[in-house]
DNA sequence: TTGTACGCGTTATCAC
DNA sequence: GTGATAACGCGTACAA
């Protein structure tokens, strides 16, 4: 039971006294033999246990069936089930995923890249933020960026705007007195800012009370715990006796308000209505469920991958030809209206 | 800018009137080349935007630096989270990983591994329960299993049982009347079978009254929630006026019926303990903090890809010594006392 | 329908 | 210290 090598194209051809050419074809145009043969071919491979292997067939015809993944955690259920969604596309596309998880450090995710370009892979999705899509488009590889900066290669992005609008309408609707939204401070180029436009807009469009609170969450829990503390004294400070709807940029910072006023009151206060974003899964596993905008996570992975075939199928064509302009997909979120709203 | 292909060895030797050799050498034993001919050769690298193809390299030498993973999904915190440290071990080893999301479907992930085979991965990280050990370990490839039934193969696991000890012995400290297990039907070969056998065991030994209720869960928070319901019906209902200290499974559960009984009566009531286990963020996230058994991801994921690193090297060797026995590694659970038992 | 001959880009072996 | 040459295993014109 030694390591003895398996057996290759020659090893099948010497067997059943064909040609590599043969073997060759057995696999990849099948139709060409005849039936008699191709069974004496099957045969062979099981007698001698062929296994494939695909590193040669690289070499030789060049597609590699690689994709590369960049992204920025997977602590961060977004993200986690985003590839989740993303891996699931092999049982239809077949592509293999080399998936690397960013650092927010430029350098080393261009050796990321450095790397999978090492194993020529035939295209990228790209979810961290670090590097600018000028570069990425420099790479001359089919490229799709989901939810950042994409000025200039293709992407596929939740329509944050439209949520935005949805989540704040829904509060509108309910006659708060008071709209507020918080969120981190956000470039406006990321699609993320368009929770912050949408809210302005459809407050000032309508002529309602509002106020943006602006903080930085940093890196832990307990420092986002602190600091959603603070901004929650301010509201209740500012607006006693008001009905105050809060319109939160994600779902975690929505339930740990959510949490900090249980913890205060043992139920959600009549005066508070809260809704999220990302209908992650904590939105449901919360004291009470909350209220929040959908991302649809499988329909995004799936248009950016499809996006992604596209490129690497045009790629392959004898005369290919390349966008003129990067294509941008938008995802519509889906409004969910839960306990933190609906009573 | 059209599809100029990239320049090969043959380009730089040319370029540079050295052969093929020394420009491989050049990346491989760069000492065994003069200083000034290094230099010479790095720029003519430079110059022709030379870019390395380990694909080539691959067939020539057979070292893809490729290892399998199959997980069963990226939803369940626990896997996301191994899988985000299983990735981050790239920048000790630099291994490249293949990630396919098991379908609980034993031929599909039989597929996914000929796929992984036939890309000549050099070993395989299975964290998907769907396979036997016995059938992975005919594979005769370096393998390290995570938390599943891992009789003929390496593996790195919680000590379970130890958490459930951890668990149980802080519920009988705060003097509870009753200790309740609460737990999936589970069969004895999968590791997390100690938390029911550790549970037992330390009731027995300490004669303390108690009670194991094995719910199906089901695969959707709503079928799970019902099933809690209703054992938290048996449980008020069978113990009245008796303090309950509750060993939850795991965190998501735990937390369910914390929300359960926070829904009903506003607060935890003060005759009801609560452990979950695994210190999934939802353990923090909940409406207070649920005191936990928190399984060590980080060392879990190091432990497997060093014992499986090991196995890797060993089989470059010469004269490879194939291990006569699996090697299981252990990880010790910290047990975090929070507000669900902390008053 | 089948075979010949060569190419893919690198590494390994041996020679100098 | 350097070079020629043969692998590695498969795909593909081109020929038959």
């Amino acid at each position: 039971m030694a390591q003895k090598k398996n057996p290759t194209f020659s090893d099948i051809a010497q067997y059943t006294n064909f040609s590599k050419t043969t073997i060759s074809r057995y696999f990849n145009n099948p139709d060409s033999l005849t039936l008699e043969n191709q069974e004496i071919i099957a045969n062979a491979l099981k007698e001698l246990n062929y296994k494939e292997n695909k590193v040669a067939r690289i070499l030789a015809n060049g597609k590699t069936e690689f994709v590369g993944i960049i992204i920025p955690d997977l602590f961060n259920n977004y993200y986690s089930e985003m590839l989740n969604q993303i891996l699931s596309t092999y049982a239809e596309y077949g592509y293999k995923f080399l998936v690397f998880i960013g650092n927010e450090n430029g350098d080393i995710e261009r050796q990321y890249i450095k790397e999978l370009m090492a194993y020529k892979i035939e295209g990228l999705i790209i979810l961290s933020h670090t590097i600018p899509s000028k570069e990425l488009a420099e790479l001359q590889l089919p490229i799709v960026t989901i939810e950042r900066e994409d000025r200039y290669v293709c992407s596929v992005n939740t329509d944050n705007y439209m949520g935005a609008i949805q989540a704040t309408s829904l509060l509108a609707k309910h006659d708060c007195d008071i709209l507020i939204h918080i969120n981190s401070p956000t470039a406006p180029e990321v699609p993320a800012y368009g929770r912050i436009q949408g809210f302005l807009d459809i407050c000032e469009e309508k002529h309602l009370k509002h106020q943006i609170i602006y903080k930085s969450f940093g890196n832990t829990y307990e420092e986002a715990r602190n600091k959603l503390g603070e901004a929650l004294k301010e509201i209740s400070e500012n607006y006693p006796g008001l009905k105050k709807g809060i319109f939160v940029s994600n779902d975690t910072h929505a339930n740990i308000l959510l949490n900090l006023l249980f913890q205060k009151y043992g139920t959600l206060p009549e005066d508070y209505l809260i809704v999220g974003f990302d209908n992650s899964p904590i939105s449901t596993e919360s004291v009470i469920p909350i209220s929040t905008v959908g991302q649809q996570i499988d329909r995004i992975a799936h248009e950016a991958v499809s996006l992604l075939v596209e490129q690497m199928n045009e790629r392959k064509k004898r005369r290919p030809v390349p966008l003129k302009e990067p294509i941008h997909k938008i995802i519509t979120p889906v409004l969910l209206r839960r306990s933190t709203t609906e009573r």
